[in-house]
DNA sequence: CCCGTTTAATACGGCCCCGAAACGAGTTTG
DNA sequence: CAAACTCGTTTCGGGGCCGTATTAAACGGG
């Protein structure tokens, strides 16, 4: 059964999330950061930074600035390839799993409350 | 009837909206100038910063700088209130209600499209 | 074994944003 | 009317992210 939203309700549930989001404080997450994390929650590893980059189109260095910042957050964490270690593979944390299951709930939580 | 979405389903909406986002490649708007944007649009005029500031609980600061660069994408407008003139009424505008409507109508895709 | 290729990271110059504090204009109050 | 208050903006010092171009390390085919 697909999610059945209306472009008005829709609206509301992306004003309330980003609220939310703004409201409680935590450490901001762009757009691009957000789509990166869930990326490497979502789907199956392992997680290169060349594919993060074709998946949303943006250039390498975005990615390696993001993973930058989201480390420092404790939200990912990268290690070498020892088989290429021209490669490196990104992984997930504690921490970061956290965050992702925050955001789901958040945003089914505004869905709940949204009227009809 | 409410909207029903499980975290698992927020979760992949979230990451596919905010990747359309990314890909788009329009200018990216933070999750403030987002949640900024859709309140001027949903909630009823007029707007002031000090009400602005007050519902995302941040400084009006914030507020003004959100506003400059909304403004310089003609997605807001603003003009001083003439019945007290330190007062500035932010106005909607034709561009930013279409870019209103996009966000509601990608997420409602976005939803759409999502797996049962 | 060498040289072209691939990978991630870094350097660079530019732009935007942050919160706290100070400011200028306008209004209200005593 | 002068002092106190309100409102939005600007200033200040600091930090982050952008894309392009460059770098350094590692791999691999000829």
């Amino acid at each position: 059964m697909a999610v059945v939203l209306r472009p008005a309700q829709a609206i509301k549930l992306v004003h309330d999330f980003s609220l939310a989001l703004v409201r409680d404080g935590e450490p901001d997450l762009s757009s691009r950061q957000i789509a990166i994390l869930l990326t490497i929650y979502l789907e199956p590893p392992p997680h290169h930074v060349r594919d993060l980059a074709r998946k949303l189109g943006v250039t390498k260095p975005v990615i390696t600035r993001a993973l930058d910042s989201m480390g420092k957050l404790d939200l990912v964490s990268r290690r070498r390839d020892e088989r290429d270690r021209r490669d490196v593979v990104i992984q997930r944390t504690v921490k970061g799993a956290l965050a992702v299951e925050r955001i789901g709930d958040l945003l089914a939580e505004q869905a709940q409350q949204l009227p009809p």
